[in-house]
DNA sequence: ATGAAAGCGCTAACAG
DNA sequence: CTGTTAGCGCTTTCAT
């Protein structure tokens, strides 16, 4: 037999008050006679009663959720800046809800309107591949959106990212002026904007130098760099390679390590994103920091200002990177 | 000037219908006509009208949101045991709120309260530091809990873990077989269940072999590991190290090699969990692999069948470990 | 097969 | 200061 969650009604009467009193003293409002509100705490705690967040949130039509969509939790890259999310979203007062697409465009789709059924306030979209149209379209929504790690120049949503091409563009001419001659580029995915502006930046920056680019287009993961790199040592010795994160970094390390060739004698590894592991392999790894945490903290300020009414136009947030170097070059 | 969300009651004009009948195409009732159908369609269509899931919640009351909360996505083994969990929760239809504790119990209370609030059919609770009393206490809330990594004999909630306590034996049994004496182990937590259970599994199994244990309490971190290990060899050079888990010992095997040494032969490593790294790293590390991502499927599946109103008595699942050889060891 | 009306739990005028 | 009442958006009897 089991019991039912009391409501209000249950704290009203057992207060013997009206629900409208055990709403105000629920919300604080100080208009309350002290010995009432006494009476009321008492049934609340008595009933274990636990307000009902949802039926609040419909009756003054608001909302207190925020959605998180992002590729993969499962890539290192992604937790920290899900925690920085999360932090500020709580500190904000909502409650976070989450969910991974793999970057594929349906299931982005998919989750996007499931965030938008739930009624959250407002949705943060991390390095979407949906096309600017699409994202567009989403204005219709009536539904708060903030971009990170892609911005779209002139969308009607908020981004925070880094510079992507700014940053690339620095290792690749760092290496250069190091010396480097033959630098290949390990790319993630084509069709994800941070992806493409590294390749970018890496190409633009090797043929202003005069040399010629060598680049692989792979997914943003170690096994990605383990065969790409195998790939391009099949096919003669770079003296140097970029890789789009770190991951890919450490497949790209681990073939050049089982090629019985060393990093960075033999070839300098340099990564991107600087997650927590690139400070702990051997050789530690040179790379990239992106202010992931601060990415995720700057998202969510952006939305709850847009949630509290800001019409103003979108914000490209663009935080600053830094490049880190250790024992990888 | 903002325009609002459209309801069942603009489709339901648009439409020349009532609302039930707009209703009753969302849900599928078969028994409306196909042209006032097509209409209701229609109408949905072009007003991009998506049905409030909250209040159609609260209409029939019944959640289709599951909470989640851990310690910190931010260490490795989480985001899979969480990929596990949203995987699943999506699958079974169930939007999935997140939330972070550090391992602190007020921390954690106050989400448990928030989740709570927010209407969630169930939660999943990792690693929990909670009192036993304080978990059963839980039951009043009357929401359906599941345990991970953790399991409290008599409680009515279900629970999903491995054996920590054997798996812990089996490493500590196989490092004495190998001909190791001097053994040391670098704890978790000691508030953490798990972590009090690998202990506790090392001291049992050095006692019966005759050997004295050497633990060193610290926090399931890179930075533990480190600190720890270094304490450790300040005072003397044990031939191998059971960490509590792979966080930990790679803080060690660094300080090992900062003083000079090697691993496995100066000193073997052997960790737990099996995290995605542990593999990638130089030497790749012995380990346990834990089904992280499994234990999430099976978490949400006892949740799924507590709300859908199992009322059998609380199911504790405990799933397969396996010890990894590799490099390390 | 469709509509009218009540109600889910809570808040917000509006009275008193 | 407190109670009454009318919704918030949707589902669900109960009629028709």
């Amino acid at each position: 037999m089991k019991q039912v969650k009391p409501t209000i009604l249950d704290v009203a009467k057992r207060a013997q008050v009206s629900k409208a009193t055990v709403s105000r003293v629920l919300n604080n409002n100080p208009k309350v006679n002290a010995e009432i509100r006494r009476r009321v705490l008492a049934a609340i705690d008595e009933l274990g009663y636990v307000p009902n967040a949802i039926a609040r949130n419909l009756a003054n039509s608001t909302s207190n959720t925020i959605g998180l969509i992002l590729p993969d939790i499962t890539n290192p890259y992604f937790p920290v800046l899900a925690r920085g999310i999360e932090d500020t979203a709580h500190q904000l007062g909502y409650t976070l809800f989450i969910c991974n697409t793999d970057n594929d465009p349906k299931v982005e789709q998919e989750y996007i309107r499931k965030m938008v059924q739930q009624q959250v306030g407002g949705i943060i979209l991390i390095s979407s591949i949906l096309g600017e149209e699409t994202v567009n379209g989403l204005k219709g929504l009536q539904t708060p959106f903030v971009l990170c790690d892609r911005s779209i120049p002139d969308s009607p949503f908020d981004s925070v990212t880094i510079d992507h091409y700014r940053a690339a563009r620095e290792v690749v001419e760092r290496l250069i002026a190091q010396g480097h001659r033959r630098i290949c580029h390990l790319a993630g995915p084509s069709q994800v904007q941070s992806a493409e502006m590294r390749k970018q930046a890496y190409v633009d920056a090797m043929s202003e130098a005069g040399l010629s680019p060598v680049v692989r287009v792979g997914s943003y993961s170690y096994e990605s760099g383990l065969r790409l790199m195998n790939e391009v040592l099949d096919e003669g010795r770079p003296s140097a390679v970029f890789a789009a994160n770190d991951l890919i970094a450490f497949g790209a390390m681990n073939a050049i390590h089982g090629r019985g060739l060393r990093v960075p004698e033999d070839i300098a590894v340099f990564g991107c994103d600087d997650i927590l592991f690139a400070q702990m392999c051997k050789p530690a790894l040179s790379t990239i920091r992106v202010p992931a945490y601060q990415i995720g903290v700057t998202a969510v300020r952006l939305l709850d200002s847009r949630m509290k009414g800001g019409d103003a136009d979108a914000q490209h947030v663009i935080l600053e990177h830094k490049l880190i170097i250790r024992e990888s070059t």
